[in-house]
DNA sequence: TATGAATGAGTCTTCATTCAT
DNA sequence: TATGAATGAAGACTCATTCAT
């Protein structure tokens, strides 16, 4: 056995050792996003993720674990970067805004955002302490990111300060609305994102009422 | 056996029979809600109902079947009576909708609607049926509903024609957000809904942006 | 209310007691035979007995009962008649058997006779009783009737004092297969019961060698 | 670990795997045979089998398939070898028939034979299928070589040509009801088999008359 | 007496978890 | 450490039996 071999074959077990539990977490959290954690089975997933049932149990003592491990292991603090950058950014608030809020559409659909959303979702009764997580981890750090961004235009006097900027969630409102709708009406009635966004964008700044300008 | 007697039994007998199925349906609807179709045990549903496991097989044929009758009952095609109160309304769109989206809100957390909007949402993956049920009867014509809405305010100048026009769900969003938003964080980061229903009025309306009026 | 009318329904009623059960009998009797006495349910034996479930508690105390009183009051000693005809038969104990054998199958199988017969085979392990007591009706009686028979014709120096003369249920086999038969097999390989019979009667009486008449 | 415990350890995980199916259908014919398909209870036969309930559901998916499996895998092509002794058999065909009817019985009584006889035979009504692969299995051989084995006494001139060789399952008929009354009256009338075979063989060769031969 | 809804014990079946190899 | 067979608790479903009307 050549030296070479011997390596690649001591990188290959480093390798599993941390691999096996990222493809196991990838497969139960398609798996649990799919079906919901009481009707997702364990053989199921250990299929889903290449492996044999029992060596699900070499790394989770069982299925509540699993969950947890999967769901928590994706939550990332999302908005670290973001809320840094917006202390340096030069432009207008409503630029930044214009900007981000199509990137969320972006971001949450091409990762596994959406599905850890559904997840909680869905869950959130049978798993309060994952619900609360995510709340803490995710949920007040956007909405307080939000708030900063609210703030900034006030102060910059470019947002008005009224009901909208005293609770400053429902500006993320038609974000979650396209998630629920891709996990429940989408395969029979699709929806088109950008589209979505667009709305969304106008109907923040803008509201929907014919303004002084428009009337013109 | 006096007369009176008589017919309160006939009337219990009547009752009963109806009544029944009723309640085992009310208590399928909570359990399913709370629980999720697959955690939900037929023996919690009986209980909760007032009634005996086998009991329940003499009006559903089974789990499947007593959860969507459960849900297809109660999707009752709320809007028809909005839909022609509309067409009669005398005042501008702004102030028929300022009375109206409060009152949707009332409407679903004051009924059965937001549990049923939960199950909706938490199941529609392994009842595509259900939930394709449910968008023919609530979802489309709460959508025609609101472009209806919509078209009155832009006819009549009151309103934009424009992205959020164009795509009026989003309008409805942040009621979603309020519901998903009960159902997952609520307990730990209580949300006022009147308040949000005030952000959403204003947020819909002005947008967040200066506007002329308010620069002046 | 008419005399007349008054009087047929004392008579209805009079009947329909005793006529229930009797057809309560047959419903039972002929499910049991088709499902076996386990897989018979109370429900379909009402719904062919024309009545309703709670009905056949009226008459028998449970499954059990209305089985044995099903099977036991289909058992008819049969034999009574042929064992005072056989006493004063005057032509040979071969014309005797020649004509008899045609008739048992006949018989059995233009009355419920090939039905119960079913039944007591297959149900004869869980009801030890009613095989025996089917045994004792039947059975024995039979077996004697037969052995009488053989008797006379040892007696009148036309038969063989022998094996056969000495087990002579074995004369009675064929009948049994072919009751078997039909309850197995006949579906997709029928059995002409007339070729049957005929066969029957030539292997019991000349059996299958050639003999010194035939050979000669 | 010596050589010795290696293999055996490797001979007992190759008969592990073989052996628990085929005690599991062991039990579960004998309990089929002895309660009949509906009355069986899995965990009986799970008990019989020496394993646990959940263990059945890893080799048979359901108790239809097991039934099935049972039935279907002790339904041996048993004539095969007799077929070709047939062909070179020296002596006379009744010297043939002589020796092979008692061995007829001795093999059903000595076999799970009869009991698969008493399943088929209960339970032909709800499971055709089984009653047709045993016909096509046992019984279309059986009377095929019955018929072999006749054809040969016609044309070596030992059998005349009449209504039984015509029909010669008539022959096989006391074996017949040799197995319907062990598994029926047995316990309180019981047989002996070999006298009930000597009958047999008496009474298929000379029939029960009285020859020219025996006369003299 | 007849009805059929309600009861709940009894079975089949599933599947998370364990464990011998 | 990996495997997958075995375990048995738990849950869906059936149906004989009861009982109020």
């Amino acid at each position: 056995m050549s030296k070479t071999t011997e390596i690649s074959a001591a990188v290959k077990a480093q390798r599993r050792k941390d691999a096996r539990p990222s493809e196991i977490l990838d497969a139960a959290l398609k798996e649990f996003a799919e079906q919901g954690f009481a009707a997702s089975k364990l053989i199921d997933i250990a299929r889903r993720a290449g492996v044999v049932k029992g060596t699900l149990y070499r790394y989770f003592p069982n299925k509540e674990a699993l969950f947890e491990a999967a769901v928590t292991s994706r939550v990332s603090p999302v908005f670290n970067q973001v809320s840094t950058m917006l202390d340096h950014y030069p432009g207008s608030t409503e630029d930044l805004l214009r900007m981000a809020l199509p990137q969320v559409y972006k971001r949450i659909f091409s990762t596994d955002l959406h599905i850890l959303m559904r997840i909680i979702i869905s869950e959130s009764n049978r798993f309060p302490d994952i619900a609360q997580f995510y709340h803490q981890q995710v949920i007040l750090k956007g909405r307080g990111l939000l708030e900063k961004i609210v703030q900034r235009g006030i102060e910059r006097g470019e947002f008005r300060d009224g009901p909208v900027t005293d609770t400053p969630m429902v500006i993320f409102a038609p974000v979650l609305m396209t998630v629920v709708w891709k996990m429940t009406f989408d395969r029979f009635d699709p929806i088109d994102i950008e589209k979505m966004a667009a709305a969304h964008v106008d109907m923040v700044f803008n509201g929907i009422k014919v303004s002084v300008q428009d009337s013109e």
